[in-house]
DNA sequence: TAGCACTAGTTCAAATTTGAATCAATAGTT
DNA sequence: AACTATTGATTCAAATTTGAACTAGTGCTA
């Protein structure tokens, strides 16, 4: 194995986390537009796929932030009415956080928003090969370190 | 235009956003061997190849993160003795921040480590025509979201 | 079933991050 | 030169994020 990056194994690195961030942050500025933080979008729209509601710790792992980031996060939406915490019948240790019909509205009126943006920003400016790879490529880079 | 994303797509752009949040993850675990945050080790990095130092807004620009975060953190680095800051000559508005030697000594030690494991989790994980499309796409994502 | 390790979630204090307001310096216009 | 708009950086308060305790529940094992 190299112990080196060459330059464009290193652009490649860079561009990764750059357009990570970059992308986060234009959606970050919608959301705004319709007074959720990124994160709390990204939970919402995990729940919306949910129909019985996810466990805290799921929604943490998926969602790449600590647990106490989370719990304060639902505490949030909670206040807000777009989520409840119930506990889970199997395992009383578990807490399943569910969508509210207003936490349902309020995702589903941000997502087309949401879609423009990814496709003007990031899927159209790419042929479908290239949209392909980084699919198949990045998700064995996931894969690897979860 | 298109008005949704297919599924593919939509995997493409979960895939870009967490693989950049776990690389810098892990990113992150490895710099904390050397005490140092990600977004500390980012700067002393950028600051490495600027043999006459960076303005603060430059910075700030292409690590995304706002001014008043890199104000923050150029406060931190310098008490910890990494950096200095001085006043630019052309323009007295401006801030120059320049690594010290004390700074090169400690981005320079951490800097192996870190290849590694951008080689481990990121390049070994990847054929080189997968590195280079994403090289290529990501950096058209970056170019137009600056 | 008692003891022990492990898991899920929360609380807490500390560190970081942000945007808005502010101050200082430059550039452009009349 | 005087005015104005813009730019660069910092300060400040508020919001977020984290890891380290801590509490409670589960499951294993003797």
């Amino acid at each position: 194995m190299k112990e080196t990056l060459d330059s464009g194994e290193l652009d490649a690195y860079f561009a990764l986390v750059t357009a990570g961030d970059l992308v986060q942050r234009a959606v970050s500025a919608q959301c705004s537009e319709h007074g959720l933080t990124p994160l709390q979008f990204s939970i919402l729209a995990r729940l919306l796929d949910a129909k019985d509601g996810l466990r805290m710790s799921d929604l943490a792992d998926t969602l790449v932030v600590s647990r106490s980031g989370l719990t304060y996060q639902i505490g949030q939406l909670e206040k807000a009415g777009f989520v409840v915490r119930e506990s889970s019948d199997s395992d009383s240790r578990c807490v399943v956080a569910q969508l509210t019909s207003t936490g349902r509205e309020r995702v589903q009126k941000t997502f087309p928003g949401h879609v423009a943006l990814v496709r003007e920003k990031f899927i159209d400016l790419l042929s479908p090969e290239e949209v392909a790879t980084i699919r198949t490529a990045l998700e064995k880079v996931v894969a690897s370190l979860q």
